[in-house]
DNA sequence: ATAGGGCTTCCAGTCACTGGAAGGTCAAGG
DNA sequence: CCTTGACCTTCCAGTGACTGGAAGCCCTAT
């Protein structure tokens, strides 16, 4: 297959995939004319990739992942542990989001919004000094 | 004050205040020695977007807000408007986390994370192949 | 022969810093 | 006066994970 080919398939642009390429992620081989030539083992892989992405494991956490896709005597329990801490990562990122999205709601909700220049935004990002 | 008066007194480190002067969100005097040296209004302003920023407002939003800040004949609705969006952005985050967080969790709840290497989570990201 | 689409590589840019090297400045101590 | 050490300066490079674009080769159809 070639890369416009894996990229429908997959839906990851063809640039990612080289990107992957170049980081060791895929391994692809070559036709007689250089094209990347990929196999159904590097399609998997780009799917596997493209999933784990989209659940926001770091390209670290993929390669671990797909090392550990790949043999096939892994224990369960290091997919378990990485995944894991990734959830951990995942809830410290909301719990900060949504401390942001408290004070700025707040601070939203007190401002009139109007043709007036005294805005309670303002003043809340400033430390109440003016 | 020194550059490093103000990182003490913001929690802004130097860097930080450094480059926000490269990219004119401040714009403190020289000393005769060739230092920075911030005014009380330099000062102000970095606050300002300490705050601005832990709320996550990029850098372009902060400049927009200082901006905002300076100006007093302002609207407050100018404010309000950016406010609102960024709220969304904010929203739109937690949203895409809390799908994460969910299809994540469902697999490290059906992962016996033992020895063993048969594992769900992998199944998942594979896309139920195996 | 030419037009088009797809493929290749390489370089640069994104965002908001962060780290580090090389060197100037200043106050205190000997 | 000299040194030490903390501070300051600039400049360059790296982060993560791509993304855009230029320059040029390959293949098929007309």
């Amino acid at each position: 297959m070639n890369i416009g080919d894996v990229a429908q398939a997959t839906g990851l642009p063809a640039k990612t995939i080289r990107y992957y390429e170049e980081i060791g992620l895929v391994t692809p081989h070559r036709a007689a004319n250089g094209y990347r030539d990929f196999s159904d083992q590097d399609l998997h892989n780009l799917v596997f990739l493209g999933r784990a992405r989209s659940l926001g494991f770091t390209i670290e956490e993929c390669r671990a992942l797909l090392a550990l896709y790949a043999d096939k005597g892994r224990a369960s329990a290091d997919v378990k542990r990485i995944a894991r801490e990734h959830l951990v990562q995942i809830d410290a990122k909301i719990a900060e989001l949504r401390a942001m999205r408290a004070t700025l709601s707040d601070l939203v909700d007190a401002c009139a919004g109007d043709d007036r220049p005294d805005c309670p935004i303002l003043r809340g990002l400033a430390g109440e000094g003016g």
